[in-house]
DNA sequence: ATGGATTTTTAGATCGATCTAAAATGAGTT
DNA sequence: AACTCATTTTAGATCGATCTAAAAATCCAT
């Protein structure tokens, strides 16, 4: 009795077409009515909706971008899908384009150009509406260039790939800088050494830029800047070029939390007590900070919210495709905790 | 004079039509040339590729799904995308698919069956060819029913949905616990506990089968089953259960890394010495627990030949619709450190 | 009724790549 | 020159949803 089966078994998924010829109505209308157009009589709806589901209509997207031109997805890159940094970020992006309608294709670059590259020219085969994009360190800077050439919209996040150019959202890193060198200040430091990420994209230099800019203004006596990656061996190996310094600082800033937490685990290694023989304070707030012992303190930098902006400025900048670049700063906020 | 752009600035992108027109061939001889088809002559072939690089053509998969029926792209569905084990994963998933010119969609379902479910739906919208999906937990059995009812191509990944049905590739944990034990044994451990996790996964669930069905043939007394997540706390909790048992095990096997790292850490804390005052043995394999002081020891789970395995299966199952299900299990190894 | 305005529905063209079936070209043979 | 046979190229239909422009239906006032 089903119309949806051919006779033969072998089967096609159903189309408008179908649907249209269930419930004795033209293709349009049911595309009218699958798009939600106030054109279309009630008691009309009522009989098209009843037809849809009635057939296990699967909406085919491919053909509508094709008319249309438009996809409702859009491409988000990340270096590094281990971080629990982006898997919050990610899931601010979500919760703003899934209210939309929209779908995100995650790709992970691991930090390497060609990869991303890869990516990139696939989001556009597959007609994305734009990216959101954390470039991979050492990213050209003419990828800038070329996006926008191909008119394919790009807000950054976390990462500026050149200058200050572009949509982009990202933590107030040197705000957060001064806040814990202000901070470390009136808890009597004098002489503060920073950590920074050995990697070289703009989220280690504001830091870097920051921490400098900030000593004079504030009579710090600014320690070693020792740049250093995420493994707790290497974080272990920068304290301890730090502990060795002829000046040795009293406090130290790391680029996150992993190194903070890396950090931590030398100076107990050693005998030292962190927060009181050394003051360490990270960058992030990951879950694990807090749960840490000792309970770690640090700058959230508000992953969710920066996934928030971002999802934002992107629709934005969709809906307004000529207005000029935005920069969005989201404000981090002092954690402070036992260290 | 490029041809490309038009007159009044504004611009589509370049499609079949143009590169014919460039290169005056039929739009079916520009098809015949991007796919590589030996039937079109070598000097044309040279004039066509020429036009194609000229005009910046951006391959419309969109268009050609709609006529194929087919595109190419895979969706991914992990329940945990912050897991370094997914990391990999997804790593040896993309090696052997990328090879193949397929693209994967990651999805992260975070455990929850209604955001799994819309992913899949949106999957299907998009026409992808399949599926490999580590099933959050809690999702019902239905939803195998469905993907065959659709016809979507399925492998499952670390965790079987219901029973031992379908496509299927995971770590042989079975065989994990059983070198575990072996291991422990022989080491003259009489006395051992398990902390498995408390997600209801077969992953769980095979780790508790294995265990308690090796004691008798190996003359084991099996002590405790404390169910654990993965956070740090509930992990110093549920070997301070084992520690408080009456008959207090020598031993215990964790259902992860995260795990075993937690209660290495508490063991410390309470100033017992992992290794010797209780061996520790994880699951695995994660950067970090070589990086570990001390090094834990652990099931390596090798999640790049999960990826590898559960990819190749799937290109199996898409030539191969019809042949039998088939379940893969990657033999594990045992990584002996100091724990 | 009739005309006009409004609401609702629809036929048919369209997006870009691929497929089918057939046409054009060329080479080789008699 | 006429005829195979193999190679290369192509016109036109097609996939499924949407758009445009116009037709059909409905309503209201005269």
């Amino acid at each position: 009795m089903k119309s949806n089966e051919s006779v033969s078994g072998e089967r096609r998924t159903a189309t408008l077409k179908d649907i249209a010829e269930q419930a004795g109505v033209s293709r349009a209308t049911v595309s009218l009515v699958l798009r939600q157009s106030p054109l279309v009589a009630t008691e009309t709806r009522a009989r098209v909706e009843a037809a849809i589901s009635s057939v296990g209509y699967v909406y085919n997207r491919g053909a509508a971008r094709l008319r249309t031109g438009t996809s409702g997805t859009v491409g988000l890159v990340v270096p590094e899908i281990t971080n629990p940094f982006f898997a919050e970020l990610t899931a601010g992006i979500d919760q703003v384009l899934e209210a939309e309608g929209r779908l995100t294709f995650l790709a992970n670059s691991n930090e390497r150009p060609e990869r991303q590259a890869r990516f990139i020219q696939r989001i556009r085969e597959e007609g994305a509406d734009g990216i959101i994009l954390c470039a991979a360190e050492g990213t050209s800077p003419s990828l800038l260039t070329q996006l926008r050439q191909w008119h394919l919209p790009c807000v950054q996040i976390l990462r500026l790939i050149d200058g200050e150019d572009g949509d982009a959202v990202r933590p107030d890193f040197r705000k957060g800088i001064m806040m814990a060198l202000r901070h470390l200040a009136s808890a009597g430091h004098v002489r503060i050494a920073l950590l920074p990420s050995s990697k070289n994209t703009s989220a280690a230099r504001e830091r870097i830029e920051a921490f400098v800019a900030s000593g004079p203004s504030q009579a710090l006596d600014l320690g070693p800047i020792v740049p250093c990656s995420s493994s707790p061996a290497d974080a272990a190996d920068a304290i301890g070029r730090v502990l060795a310094s002829a000046d040795r600082p009293t406090a130290v800033i790391c680029h996150n939390d992993l190194i903070a937490l890396g950090v931590v685990r030398e100076l107990k290694r050693r005998g030292l007590k962190p927060g009181r023989d050394m003051s360490v304070i990270g960058f992030d707030d990951i879950p694990e900070a807090a749960n840490a012992v000792p309970a770690l303190s640090t700058v959230a930098t508000r992953p969710t919210e920066v996934g928030i902006q971002a999802a934002k400025l992107f629709l934005r900048r969709l809906a307004a495709p000529d207005t000029p670049h935005e920069q969005v700063l989201v404000a981090p906020r002092l954690v402070l905790r036992e260290t």
